[in-house]
DNA sequence: GTCTATAAGACGATAGAC
DNA sequence: GTCTATCGTCTTATAGAC
């Protein structure tokens, strides 16, 4: 047992803690798990690599706990959905609510775009369990939805993985689309400008009307 | 000069060449750039390592290789359009070439995408160049179409970026696609599906009919 | 809890025999 | 054109002084 002396125990170490894990996001962004270096996290986070390895016990526990903040971070948000919704308002919610996740932080979406590219070596379970499971409640629900005629008889799935796709395009291939657009980076009008079209597009091509037509 | 005995110079060499990129793509979609070893690259193409370095000089113009690879076939299919095309047929072909693209060349895709997630540091040039005029010349015709009152007024380049996004998802996600509906791996009649269902949707998005509803 | 110093091995790349 | 052996560097991780 060590008594803490008054310097608000803990505290040095939850902000060395963050500086690591935000250094590790942007080591892992640049050159995936494998190419990043503890090296040059602990650079980035100003500190000895020895005290990287104090706090977390191996590249791969820390690896590990950047995913989980991500999973996290996407969980955050996600309401529960039931047949007596309106479909147009939870659609255009959850398209919403993806696109701002994508543009204000594009860094969780590229480790988690990453992380699934190389075969979700550390995400497999998480996939097979949790995500299946959210997707199965959804296109179930979509599909009530269709039955009572609310919307045109799309595949569910596949809605999701569009608006999936679609959102996270703009995180993910961020350089892209703002070197085609020529742009320095996104600013708030561009990301309502966005959100919108969105909404517009695969709203009105599942049948439903999108708010800021009505 | 070297005189070439009767065993087909330069086929062995073809082939090697052939094998190397095959195995570097697989490892490069694995752990990206820098994570890939040029170690692992030899031991799948079956050669010793300095066999590899006698073929590319460095690891760097290997994956520079094999991105003009997947460069190459990004462009094989992509025909002119004019203001004077229906843009109904030039849109569903596009979704689908794309999608086609993305089932029958997954790796492909996940390097570009790998790539571009990293910031593009080897393609910066040619999203700046090649990437972006393409886009222009493309939005400028979809803004006479919809001038001309043959689709919906959408932002053009939101609808080329959902596209891509779309289309690109069942490459680069192919994991988490395949384990979300619990199949082993895609067959034709999920992509014709795929495409049938991309189609309906973003081009009733867009005030446009897909050939099958027609 | 922090940091220097270093172990043990993997890395890219090359020399040089065949 | 092929392959073994090896150089010098960078890697993760730890030992041990403070």
């Amino acid at each position: 047992m060590t008594r803490g002396k008054k310097y608000q125990p803990g505290k040095i170490r939850e902000r060395n803690i963050e500086q690591i894990l935000n250094a590790a996001e942007q080591e892992f962004v640049l050159h995936g798990f494998k190419g990043a270096s503890t090296q040059a996290i602990a650079e980035r986070a100003g500190l000895p690599k020895a005290n990287l390895h104090y706090y977390f016990k191996n590249k791969l526990t820390l690896y590990n706990a950047v995913l989980e903040n991500i999973i996290d971070l996407w969980n955050s948000g996600l309401q529960d959905i039931t047949a007596a919704d309106d479909p147009a308002e939870v659609i255009e919610k959850f398209i919403r609510f993806k696109a701002r996740l994508s543009f204000t932080h594009p860094r969780a979406s590229k480790i988690f775009a990453t992380e699934i590219i190389q075969g979700a070596p550390q995400l497999k379970e998480h996939l097979r369990t949790d995500q299946r499971e959210w997707v199965k409640t959804r296109t179930q629900v979509i599909h009530t939805w269709i039955e009572a005629g609310k919307m045109r008889p799309i595949d569910p799935a596949n809605l999701i993985f569009l608006i999936w796709g679609a959102t996270q395009h703009y995180a993910d291939f961020d350089c892209q689309v703002l070197t085609v657009i020529n742009k320095a980076e996104y600013d708030e009008e561009y990301i309502e400008h966005v959100s919108q079209q969105l909404c517009e597009i695969i709203m009105l091509g599942c049948g439903l009307t999108p708010s800021h037509l009505k």
